[in-house]
DNA sequence: GCCCTTTAGTTTCGAAGCGATACTAAACTG
DNA sequence: CAGTTTAGTATCGCTTCGAAACTAAAGGGC
């Protein structure tokens, strides 16, 4: 009982202090953790998600910082914005060249290869608990899910031409494995499909 | 192929996002995230390491910052201090009354709660990856791990009585469980660092 | 068509956190 | 008993972040 109790608390503090100490290696790093957070969100955000506001409402902050975040990458050449044509208000942001290498020295490279060399069953566990855990927070906070859009429940398939019914439109093959604000989690009947494929 | 490799990458982000938004729920927290973090360390540090300097190595920042949050919890009555009489320059902190009664309102609490509810073999399994991740950073960083006593190479028993090598000293009961700033992880078969006990 | 509200994005300002630096005092070293 | 190391503190300046005010575009009702 205290037993379980006391592990909680310690997988609790683990989860924030791995958290914390991945985010931005010393100070010594190139970008403010907040920086490098906001580049990996438009790496694997949708078109209409990848955006001040997107990103805001992921890092759960006010817009207002969200675009001095976004403006500060954008001064040193590592995105560029351009106006959505459908909502001239809306500016979508893309990785330039420059961005995608600065990308690859991502100091949580160092966590990825860390989890990369898991077994694959423990790694599935591992993905299978965390998302949970990631999904009732937020939930429990009121901050938007966010999850992509082949999971989720917007998503629809015609043919060989996938859709988004929360967009109303067709959805590029490119965005399907992408983050989207507007994600939706389908009510899903717990997980099956074992791979027991070893690493 | 790749597939492991975006695994890995969507839970290195979800580890960070579930810390990010756990540590401190927005700012209308009634401490920061420092501030809870020392709170916390405190709570389960033993004595010799409840200390600005143990806080601050646990933290990866600087003694002076750490000073800083340590003196504001105790400018608000969460914390006390006592001068060691072992080393007159050393100061270890207490939480007040008032301390616990703050710590159990830790934003973290809704984190371990729901780490509760999770099965006992997830959460074991859980708990014995994230400390893989959190141990194998950690050395890879450079940073100092923390452990306790009770997990402690240092940690020995003669009788009924525990005794901490690294300290040369008999170890109260209640220190046992808690974290020390000189925890050696006990040689696992594969480890080979040097031994050279003093720091 | 026109007004009113909502939403996307930006700007400015003030507060707070943190790292660097310099300092005091106590403990070790030889 | 000097010289060095270590625990802790105080100060300064930079950066970051949130709050609030603002512009501009979209939507809604009539």
């Amino acid at each position: 009982m205290d037993e379980k109790r006391q592990t909680s608390e310690q997988i609790a503090e683990l989860l924030v202090h791995v958290g914390r100490t991945s985010r931005s290696e010393d100070s010594r790093s190139a970008l403010t953790a907040a920086q490098w957070t906001c580049l990996r969100f438009f790496a694997r955000a949708n078109g209409s998600t990848r955006t001040p506001s997107g990103f805001a409402s992921f890092q759960a902050t006010t817009r207002g910082t969200a675009s001095q975040t976004v403006k500060s990458l954008e001064k040193i050449g590592l995105v560029t914005g351009t106006r959505s044509d459908r909502d001239r208000r809306s500016v979508s942001f893309d990785l330039t060249d420059q961005g995608h290498k600065m990308l690859a020295q991502d100091p949580l490279r160092d966590l990825i290869e860390m989890i990369d060399t898991l077994k694959t069953a423990d790694r599935d566990r591992f993905l299978a608990t965390i998302s949970l855990l990631a999904s009732t927070l937020s939930n429990r906070r009121g901050l938007p899910a966010f999850g992509t859009c082949q999971d989720c429940s917007h998503f629809g398939l015609s043919g060989d031409t996938a859709y988004c019914a929360c967009m109303a439109e067709e959805l590029a093959a490119v965005d399907i494995p992408k983050l989207c604000a507007s994600y939706m989690p389908t009510p899903r009947p717990q997980s099956q499909g074992d791979q027991n494929g070893t690493d």
